[in-house]
RNA sequence: GCUGCUGUAGCUCAGUGGUAGAGCGCACCCUUGGUAAGGGUGAGGUCGAGAGUUCAAUUCUCUCUAGCAGCACCA
């Protein structure tokens, strides 16, 4: 029998201090429930709590509290709280329902995600997303008994029978080897017989239950490794009303039409097709971008001595093997034959005896090859070598996505050849830059991650310990917010990441900086130090946008298509709104033009409301309307995209102000 | 690569065991209109590919392929 945890506090047991949020103290007993203190303080706190916190942990409200304590009480209506009612909506009410639905179903894990929860289950028969409708039923059905959740603590053995006794394997994995010998903590749904096992804290009961919905399945691996069993993994989203869930369901739904994939057919900016997967087809509209990007990004190199390079497209896989990407990398590479092709029409096209070449995947062995030209001394380092280098790896058919994930991309990226004792200035220098080039595009959300030494790794601890060093050091000298993800970094060196949202939430890895103290070695790469004999440079390989593709998708999303002026494909359009203003509008277009601004000429035989809901439609940041007035007068109303009015100006000044207006922030 | 879903006109999407429809777009005509859709007419599709079941397949089954969501992997 499971012992309970909520015993009533006994008046006989020594006091405890418990200190309130505002600062002020109470005196209790010791076993004192968190749901007892709040009932001490208020009834309407005590109904409205649905867990506390305990010297910043959370607990369940019937937690006994043992030594004085900071406490606090969480309700709906703080994140935290949120986020619990989430938890036992999966955990509870999703899982009970999935279990009355699906008795022979095998739960595995339920957590909380942003927005939601997800739980990880094994059907006997595959889960499509009609079944979502009768699963949502079930759980409306399960929320509106109201149970109230008992927790109980449980021996090791106990937890094990009692999820043996109801088929659950995989929680009987997780406790067998959670490493942990007691307390389990089972949660039951009233008398239903339904008990899942969990960190907690949950509700108290069903009744604090908001609005929730199941959003979506998907197949997810056992405990993340694509070795074991896949499940089916039920997404679903909870708030805490109605109302709530409502708008959160809008915000997914505007947001999609942010989507760069959509926008890009919109507006005419690229799309791929089946011969090419996973390779963009840049249109003339998208290429604006791509070019900009690459030009903005050049000028920033330029200014902090990086020398721009471009190597070979095609390398002979010794120089694969050599550099070790033959052995770790080859999976991701695209391989050709170095041999004609025969062109019987039965034969084999290639024999398969040719020499092997690799479509590169990276520039860096590359750069070592133009390093490794002449000697180089210690007074030639730092060198920084930029490339925007084209590169294709064999991505995995399911991780393409859009611009976001591609075969082929093109990365702004350098590698900077060092000595050791410059690594601190040359990894602050780049975060410098990096937060210099990210301003001007206005992100702010930018994750970053420090990823350190992963278990299998090159180079000594030492080297290791001063690397990870330097790079945290690099960011705090900033005064930036980061997350180290231990064993996360490069076998050759420690990383920073640098992560952004696209329209719907989901990150990607955009920047980076790699310190790398195996690639210079393995290739040759050397220098002669002050004292005369060779060593070896330390590389970073570092890259500001990440590639070209995945930042320009960032972007068209983070705008929703409405690019800043200096990006915008079309930057202005010349509209007539009579044919008798076709002479004026040309001469705008020609001085516009002239001065080397991206500008469209719409004399078409339509009316004006016709084409500047067009030009809006297609995001053209400016429209210039002219008619028979703005003709005789040498006038322009200037039309901004989004708002409501327009603006009469000389036309000498409309043009200066656009001119002024397109200029890159760098 | 794995799990599930999807593939019909340039785009967004209906639809059916008897070889297809709408809106937008496009072309042509009328309209010269003052800031987010003026009117008319018309042209467009081997229904992702292959095989099977059937008298008959776009529709049912299987295989392949691509896309979408997620997982794994990664800029």
């Amino acid at each position: 029998m499971a012992e309970s945890s909520c015993p009533s506090s006994s008046a006989a047991a020594p006091s405890i201090t418990i200190t309130l949020p505002d600062g002020s103290t109470r005196t209790y007993g010791q076993g004192v429930t968190g749901l007892e203190i709040a009932e001490s303080i208020a009834k309407s706190l005590a109904k409205a709590a649905i867990a506390v916190k305990v010297d910043g942990q959370q607990r369940d409200l019937c937690d006994p509290i043992m030594t004085d304590a900071a406490f606090e009480i969480i309700t709906l209506d703080s994140d935290e709280g949120l986020e619990i009612m989430r938890h036992t909506v999966a955990a509870q009410i999703l899982a009970c329902a999935v279990k009355n639905l699906y008795p022979e179903a095998k739960l595995a894990i339920g957590p909380t995600i942003e927005n939601g929860f997800y739980y990880d289950v094994e059907f006997k028969e595959p889960l499509s997303e009609d079944d979502l409708d009768k699963i949502e039923k079930e759980m409306r059905k399960i929320k509106e008994s109201n149970a109230p959740i008992q927790k109980s603590l449980n021996s090791k053995d106990q937890a094990v029978k009692a999820f043996e006794k109801r088929s659950e394997p995989y929680k009987v994995k997780i406790i067998e080897e959670s490493g942990q010998e007691d307390n389990f903590q089972l949660y039951a749904q009233g008398e239903t017989g339904f008990i899942d096992l969990c960190r907690g804290p949950h509700l108290p009961s069903l009744k604090h239950v908001g609005a929730f919905k199941l959003m979506k399945v998907a197949g997810a691996y056992w405990r993340g490794d694509q070795n074991n069993q896949m499940l089916t993994r039920i997404y679903g989203t909870a708030w805490r009303n109605d109302k709530e869930l409502k708008e959160y369901l809008q915000m997914l739904e505007e947001a999609e039409k942010r989507d760069h994939r959509k926008l890009g057919a919109q507006m005419d900016l690229f799309h791929f097709q089946e011969e090419a997967q996973g390779s963009v087809f840049w249109h003339a509209k998208g290429f604006v971008i791509y070019n900009q990007l690459e030009n903005y990004i050049r000028r920033r190199l330029r200014d902090v001595d990086y020398q721009e390079v471009k190597t070979p497209q095609l390398i002979d896989n010794k120089l694969w093997e050599k550099s070790g990407h033959w052995g770790k990398f080859r999976e991701n590479m695209f391989v050709v034959p170095d041999e004609v092709p025969n062109t019987d029409e039965d034969g084999p096209v290639i024999t398969g005896k040719g020499r092997l070449m690799a479509i590169k995947p990276m520039n860096c062995p590359a750069h070592v090859q133009i390093f490794n030209q002449g000697i180089k001394s210690y007074r030639d380092l730092p060198i920084r070598m930029a490339e925007f280098g084209c590169c294709h790896r064999n991505e995995a058919h399911g991780a393409l996505h859009g611009l976001m994930r591609v075969r082929q991309m093109t990365q702004d990226d350098a590698h900077i050849f060092c000595r050791e004792d410059q690594i601190l200035d040359e990894v602050k220098a780049f975060v410098e830059l990096f937060y210099a080039v990210y301003q001007d595009f206005g992100f702010t959300d930018i994750q970053i991650k420090l990823a350190t030494r992963p278990e299998v790794r090159a180079g000594d601890d030492a080297v290791w310990d001063r690397a990870e060093a330097a790079m945290a050091q690099g960011l705090e000298a900033l005064g930036l917010d980061f997350e180290v993800t231990p064993g996360e970094g490069a076998f050759y060196g420690p990383k920073y990441e640098f992560h952004l949202r696209d329209a719907i939430g989901r990150t990607w890895q955009c920047g980076t900086c790699q310190l790398d103290f195996v690639l210079p070695e393995r290739l040759g790469a050397s220098y002669i130090g002050e004292d005369g004999d060779k060593h070896i440079p330390v590389m970073i390989h570092r890259a500001v946008f990440g590639s070209l593709e995945r930042f320009a998708g960032i972007l068209i999303e983070s705008t929703g298509g409405k690019l800043p002026l200096w990006i915008a494909p079309v930057q202005a359009v010349v509209a007539t709104i009579t044919g008798d203003a076709d002479g004026y509008a040309q001469e705008i277009y020609d001085r516009l033009f002239a001065l080397g601004l991206r500008v469209e000429l719409d004399t078409r035989n339509e009316k004006i409301n016709y084409k500047v809901r067009e030009h809006s439609v297609a995001k053209v940041p400016v429209i210039f309307v002219v008619g028979n007035r703005e003709a005789d007068e040498k006038t322009v109303a200037v039309r901004r995209l989004g708002g409501k009015d327009q603006e009469m100006m000389s036309l000498d000044a409309a043009i200066e102000s656009l001119v002024t207006e397109c200029k890159p922030p760098y």
